[in-house]
DNA sequence: AATAATTGTTAGCCAAGGCTAAACTATTTG
DNA sequence: CAAATAGTTTAGCCTTGGCTAACAATTATT
């Protein structure tokens, strides 16, 4: 059985990108997008939510399922999971509200959204893309780069 | 049953934020977050193996394990889904190596993250931040928005 | 007031992406 | 070369976050 198969390229012929970083920090880069992905869709609700307090007055399951695309049987049992979290309370037919720390969490979800959203047209990115982008990035931007953001935003307006 | 409860604020009384985007587009928003989360782990996975290739020759997924910090179980699992979407070949016991297609998708991958990456790096954020959030910004980052964050890393260095 | 329409809930299904434990294969070493 | 070690796979379990369909409650309409 020999092995003239298709073989590994040398070492670097290619040469181009970054090196690898070392195992453990690489590791925990994964970690952390693991991680900000568990409570992403939590925090993306409890937004919207605040969201619609804020604007609308009320938050209905409803208007949270058409503005999420997605099924009201989703809604509603995503509802039951913040619940339990303790982040909103809700009685049926009713709109939903937020509990203290729904409301500190929503808080803290528009500011960092709102950061970059705000970065991202002072950079010149058109808003309906900007939106649509900030609405993935939000969650996986550090403080440190948040705070960057928000002075460049700054010191780039008219 | 009279209904002097807790109660909705008035529309805007605490003004602050953006105002709502229209539902059709917020839903847009965040279908396509939805959209870019099922191709997410796939594009790290070809993304790490094409790296793997490119420095180390080989990919065997005890490498992908440890990089990703998770069993090895859940690589071998993973594995067979890529050789079901034609994005790699395997044999049993021996490195991975991409198809055709699967070395396109590594290298367009990595062009978006060196992009969000260098980027960061040039908007001052400090090295291993900036990989961790370009880990996890580079697959909602659109097209527009990569190019013009090429433009601005191009035009800021030395 | 009766009926229609809207809104919400529940039950039950599915796929993805984790995990551990056990079995098997390959490689290294005594 | 036999035994130990390292690498890989399989089986089976769990949680999340979707879905549809059926039913229940509320609100709106005639």
């Amino acid at each position: 059985m020999s092995d003239h198969e298709q073989r590994p390229l040398p070492p670097t012929s290619r040469l181009s990108g970054d090196a690898l970083p070392p195992v453990e920090q690489h590791a925990q880069q994964y970690e952390t997008v693991r991680n900000a992905h568990e409570t992403e869709l939590i925090e993306d609700y409890v937004e919207l939510i605040g969201d619609l307090l804020r604007h609308r007055g009320e938050a209905r399951a409803a208007d949270i399922a058409s503005r999420m695309a997605v099924s009201q049987a989703t809604v509603s049992k995503m509802i039951r999971r913040l619940n339990e979290l303790g982040l909103v309370t809700s009685r049926p037919y009713r709109s939903l509200f937020l509990t203290e720390e729904g409301q500190q969490m929503a808080e803290t979800s528009r500011e960092r959204h709102d950061i970059v959203l705000h970065f991202l047209r002072a950079l010149g990115v058109r808003d309906t893309t900007a939106r649509i982008d900030a609405e993935g990035m939000e969650h996986h931007v550090s403080d440190e780069t948040l705070a960057i953001m928000q002075r460049f935003t700054e010191s780039h307006q008219p």
